[in-house]
DNA sequence: CCCTTTTCCGGAACGAGTCAAGACAACCGG
DNA sequence: CCGGTTGTCTTGACTCGTTCCGGAAAAGGG
């Protein structure tokens, strides 16, 4: 619901108390652009607006997860991947092959969106703040074709795929 | 329900078809003293049975989670976590304070144990093959004291709570 | 327009995990 | 019981994502 990117951004920093700079701007953009991108998918999009470091990048995604204004999202396996969309507590599709996510509408839209059926008999006086579903699987794509296709808002290189071509040589 | 600890060490692994070596017992045996344990917990676990390389101990977690003898779980900002417990598609409470992982049953007991419900419309063509759900909250221990508790089974020196604590002094 | 405070920069550093090549030891067949 | 084959382990270097540090820059209030 909450879809960050329907506010000016700078108008969404100042509301957060956050300073307007160019930096925090450049990496809004990039979100915008590149949803569930990896850290330095979002170095390279954000450098297309303006000369970053990549710590001013690590230093922004920071401030505004922790602030709300950005959810970051780390599938197993993965490195941190971020997303405006945040407020809804949706929940993400995860490629195994390729490493894609796609969003999915939480059945019931507020966190937490589960009953943990028994929480309190494995942890009992456990708070609960929200419950995170990953849906594992292959994607339309990688599931007709052998190969793993490559996902660009997955780091760089040729794909997340290190990890999962390798295993196969192993065992 | 298939936890593999209920079988003797070497026969499950000569049943999956592999060598049973002095590394893979010392690992097994540590993953059965330390449910949900940090590489490098398990690799100081496995060294009170025998010297073992660190190196070792990967490819040994490699081979056995790749043949589903063991599970390998990785909350956002963890590292990765091992456990004997396979077969069943159980979920993981994880305190976000100190980082400890509790396991709880799955309403279904078999993966995918939910019906994501708009997978056609936002991922169409995507082969399911289980979803995983992490709750995230506060322990016990953790909801009652502010300072976060030591886990003993989060990576070595203090707790995992680096991210955590760093993260209260940022903003 | 200046001052304070936040933010950014550059570079060094860190830790988890991986790669590579040679040594070693399970297991099989004889 | 022994020797060869092949899977496994060891050692050590290395990659990669991320964080730490300290000084420089710039945003915004007065």
């Amino acid at each position: 619901m909450t879809d960050a990117t329907v506010l000016q951004p700078s108008a969404m920093l100042r509301r957060a108390g956050l300073r307007v700079t160019q930096p925090r701007l450049a990496v809004l953009d990039a979100l915008a652009r590149h949803p569930h991108a990896a850290t330095d998918v979002l170095i390279a999009a954000a450098r297309e607006t303006r000369s970053v470091s990549h710590q001013a990048v690590y230093d922004v995604l920071h401030t505004l997860s922790d602030l709300g204004l950005v959810r970051r999202i780390q599938p197993a396996g993965s490195v941190a991947r971020y997303e405006l969309r945040v407020g809804d507590n949706h929940h993400h599709v995860v490629c195994r092959s390729c490493g894609d996510v796609v969003d999915i509408d939480c059945a019931t839209g507020s966190a937490p969106c589960l009953d943990p059926s028994e929480l309190d008999v494995h942890a009992p006086g456990f708070v609960l703040h929200e419950a995170e579903v990953t849906y594992w699987g292959l994607c339309a794509t990688c599931a007709g074709s052998a190969e793993p296709q490559p996902d660009l808002t997955a780091p760089s290189r040729t794909a997340s795929s290190r990890t999962t071509e390798k295993r196969k040589n192993r065992v």
